[in-house]
DNA sequence: CACCACCCGTATAACGTTATAGAGGCACGG
DNA sequence: CCGTGCCTCTATAACGTTATACGGGTGGTG
């Protein structure tokens, strides 16, 4: 069915090589000949066959990203960025969605996709340094957002503590003292004890006690956990005044549940979430936000993997943290209010 | 680096082809034979090498999904169903954003995937029938959303008039009678006319009167422009007493515009999107909406390719409308209150 | 004029699979 | 005892590329 070398070879009387060659770029070819061949190939409608260059390469040009969920809207936007800067570099992105399991974690990690990419960009949830060191398979790694460290990897990440503590910060300078944090959780979430760390870091430094009824554990990061815990902090004998959650789907359902007692906000609750994804821009109240620069990481985990790929980055590996700057909104009241 | 067929015949002391046979069960291998070869597997580790699979057996192993945007939580939401379904399958899913771009949906239905996938699944907005029928690739394709007809491609949309006089008749039966349409779209975007033409004859059929200027026009389907066409809706002589937005996006666009207007929702403006995102369920208010079943739509679309692909379904092309129901919640008051 | 260097092009061997044709052994019926 | 057929297994030819080694001209140089 399709048009392979060897048709357009014959037709502009030239070896396979030769047209190999004007294909790839990768031996000089005489003009006149060039021209030939290229005329063969527009007339023919030539394009690679992919299998075969990659067999014959030895890569795939496949790489894919690993995300826990790609409902969440910040992850979307990461994959969307990903997938273009993958694109410029030749490269197609596939997306695996680890669901957050810990056995999908571990086989993503170690083989499930062995042969089938050349790198993986990996948002790990449940796993930790152990659990990467004992990775097997050969090819580049990426690591993307907090929990694991000292791996030879490429590492790119905002600073979850200092994040937490721009948000604590943020909320004692507009005079709240009473400060939850939802999105706590069991064991293996290391960026969420990174981001507890954080607020409780800064609740310290500021002054103020640590109260653990306060702190609401929840057992997956989306809008339905943050609105029900919100609703038990609310019912509970010394609510808060303000709160701080692990991101900002588990901010819009606090500020659901805020609405639905009847909460005003910021007056009686402020909110603050991390990940400044666009829903947080159009809700009501907008949501204030620790905003990563994801551009940023998106691009730089796409480019330090393909370099790894190619054996152009030949360094140690790397830890990048990235940016990030909090975006007032009037879930913790505009600046000029 | 990696292990092959041929590591494992000889360790296991037999021909490659029987290694083959073994893992892939195409013809029947004796059981002692079959257990030393396995055995052999297991303990070098041994997974296939997919692009000399793909080489050999003329496919790819990929299957596209092209969308026009990923931000859109409806396109997320769909994409993650049929990335599961897809590998359910043994096909790796790659997303392709088009962008609602002309030039880069031509591209993509026509060739620039050529050789890297066996199928693909296609949501055009810019695009009809003619090119569709101009289309050169051999590769299945199968439609979904609405706006091409009378090709010959699988086709897996909702019925968008039909959907669009359920919600005009929901505003209706509340007492709506300026019901607003957000979201018409200029030459090319099929889906929007349709949508748009369902809102024209379920007016009709109500009695009542088609007003021009209670339709707005955007540029694209954002939450952005959902707020920028409020506005001036709200602005305008005589506002209206309800909205139907041409999708969910849209919709809370308009919420958020209507929130800043201080116009209370339902009681000033009812508002009633498409799509039945997440996001809807929790915003304030709540969201009404016109859900399509993304479970079929997705698993669907990927069961009809993947069946073309393989020569399983061999029947004339099938257009399958998907069911879809209206979800009442707070935007046009709920039941009870 | 012989030699070397260079440029442009070719022939060919991989890459790791799978499908096809066929070889060897064994049982069975004639 | 031989042909026939089945049941396992093997040898081998593709699939479409790219990389390597090589050949045949041309021009410059000693």
């Amino acid at each position: 069915m399709g048009v392979s070398l060897k048709d357009i070879a014959e037709r502009a009387g030239v070896s396979l090589a030769t047209v190999s060659n004007v294909v790839n770029g990768y031996r000089p070819v005489g003009e006149h000949t060039r021209r030939r061949v290229q005329q063969a190939i527009d007339e023919l409608g030539y394009s690679p066959n992919l299998s075969a260059r990659h067999l014959r390469r030895g890569r795939t040009g496949l790489i894919a990203l690993a995300i826990p969920e790609l409902n969440n809207p910040y992850f979307a936007e990461l994959a969307e960025i990903a997938i273009r800067e993958a694109a410029g570099h030749g490269y197609t992105l596939v997306m695996e969605n680890t669901a957050a399991d810990r056995q999908a974690e571990l086989l993503l990690l170690d083989g499930s996709r062995r042969h089938t990419i050349d790198g993986l960009i990996f948002s790990p949830v449940r796993i930790g340094r152990d659990e990467v060191l004992a990775r097997t398979a050969d090819s580049p790694l990426v690591l993307i957002g907090e929990g694991v460290y000292d791996v030879p990897h490429d590492h790119i990440a905002i600073d979850n503590v200092a994040a937490s503590h721009a948000a604590i910060q943020h909320l004692v300078a507009i005079g709240r003292r009473r400060i939850a944090f939802i999105g706590a959780a069991s064991g293996d979430r290391q960026s969420a004890h990174l981001r507890m760390r954080g607020y409780r870091e800064a609740l310290t430094s500021a002054g103020l006690p640590f109260r653990p009824e306060l702190v609401a554990r929840t057992d997956e990061f989306s809008r339905r956990e943050g609105m029900r815990t919100m609703r038990d902090l609310l019912a509970s004998a010394d609510p808060p005044d303000a709160v701080f959650a692990y991101n900002d789907l588990i901010a819009i359902g606090a500020l659901r549940a805020l609405a639905e007692a009847g909460c005003r906000v910021p007056e009686d609750v402020a909110v603050v979430g991390i990940d400044d994804i666009e829903e947080g821009r159009f809700s009501s109240p907008t949501l204030t936000t620790i905003a990563p620069d994801k551009e940023e990481i998106g691009r730089l985990a796409v480019r330090r993997l393909v370099a790894r790929i190619e054996g152009t980055e030949v360094a140690a590996s790397l830890t990048v943290q990235t940016p990030f700057r909090l975006i007032r909104r009037e879930s913790t009241g505009t600046p000029g209010s």
